[in-house]
DNA sequence: GACATTGGTGACGAATTGTTACTAATTCGC
DNA sequence: GCGAATTAGTAACAATTCGTCACCAATGTC
């Protein structure tokens, strides 16, 4: 204990394989789907996450965007960072560390390249052990930032009904909320803005088009609530 | 666009180097500090975070264990990983990637190491840009989780008194808080017992001492609240 | 036109929260 | 000793927020 010869300073750096991997989520025919591609022939498993090596010079979010834009077609307005791997777990290119970033599609965004589908999360077929580990932390930050941060607008088109975002809302936290109680806790955060435009979606009366247009907070913070703890 | 050709699994990894980058926070004298450490002649800023290079086969917060042991005499109980970097941002050993760790220290722990001393959040003196970087996200992060999380009691001994209870958290939100709602929203979480022992702190009545010991959760799960939103 | 279906809102009681005011136990100064 | 000062702890009330029910609105189906 207290041995100087180990304080951390003096030590070197050493040379390690890096991947980021990308957690592709969308919200898919009432389930939050992921994006896989379809694996070589010679790899273990048939599918993956898609990741690449960072190129030299490149940010960690930019290589998630250029490896989205690969296989979605598009790069994605959302990113949230999962956190760095380097556990034993097998990684599919052998990378020593992964840094897993989650990437969010809305509900209407276009097919994937041909090798790439979406799976529900509750249906994943088998993934390298790290990849897996990625996709269930993927979902689990997303599923506990969903009340800390506009996650929701960005898993729908810039417009949407209300009970669209009630849907991705229900859908992310696992469990039923009320029509009244929602529509009025959204009235008072000023997050929405009605436009002019109204969705007809078959049968019953049209709903209200809204779009996302956060506007300047109150900042009436509130005392601790102990039972937020999700530990 | 759906140029086949880019789809990432066909990408091999590259060589990077990895640093492990540890912010040690701890509430001293009535503020947030972090552990830094006296960097070499030769470097340009002479203070930086405790940082290494995994060893091979080393879990990073496994690594961040370690680098805080040799530091500190004592191995945390608590990581929280503040995510990865790579920018252009220069870091003191050069490394291409780091990834932060953030580790909480109670109020009373042993003295650190010659070379290293505690920095009260708000008067940090000159670090490398990346470290710079690393010291406030892992602030931001802290002060983020303590509401969803009870990082709060990592910040103490094992017992406390509810006062100590409260400066942590006030400490953490920089803001205070009302003696009554807190003990209050407290008590009905179920998260601390008391103890025998009172402690007596100069003038004033002693205070019980308590300390975490969380019960079974009531799932009361709540509506949304907007109003939470951070960004 | 009756009815099923979806959108949207008012209002009321229950629960939670913010606040004030009080009591309790100790040290300090005289 | 004794009152003032100081810190701990709690009861109770008012204001606010939340969960729920009930209802009206607008559309498609039969």
């Amino acid at each position: 204990m207290r041995d100087r010869s180990s304080v951390p300073i003096k030590a070197a750096v050493r040379r390690t394989t890096l991947a980021v991997d990308v957690v592709v989520l969308s919200p898919r025919i009432d389930a939050l789907a992921v994006l896989l591609i379809r694996a070589p022939a010679s790899a273990r498993e048939r599918w993956s996450l898609p990741w690449d090596a960072p190129q030299p010079g490149e940010g960690l979010e930019d290589a998630a965007a250029r490896i989205t834009g690969a296989v979605l077609g598009a790069a994605p307005a959302f990113f949230e960072q999962v956190g760095a791997l380097s556990d034993g777990k097998r990684h599919p290119g052998d990378a020593d560390v992964s840094v897993g970033i989650a990437v969010l599609a809305p509900a209407g965004v276009g097919l994937p390249v041909e090798d790439a589908e979406w799976f529900p999360l509750a249906s994943l077929p088998a993934l390298a052990p790290r990849h897996r580990t990625i996709v269930d932390r993927a979902a689990a930050v997303v599923r506990q930032r969903v009340d800390q941060s506009p996650l929701a607008f960005r898993l729908l088109s810039p417009t949407f009904t209300l009970s669209d975002l009630q849907g991705v809302y229900e859908l992310l936290l696992g469990r039923r909320l009320h029509k009244a109680s929602f529509r009025r806790a959204l009235q008072a955060s000023y997050l929405v803005e009605p436009t002019d435009e109204w969705r007809s979606e078959g049968r019953g009366r049209p709903a209200q088009l809204f779009r996302y247009a956060p506007k300047k907070r109150r900042g009436a913070r509130r005392g601790v609530r102990f039972d937020l703890f999700t530990e």
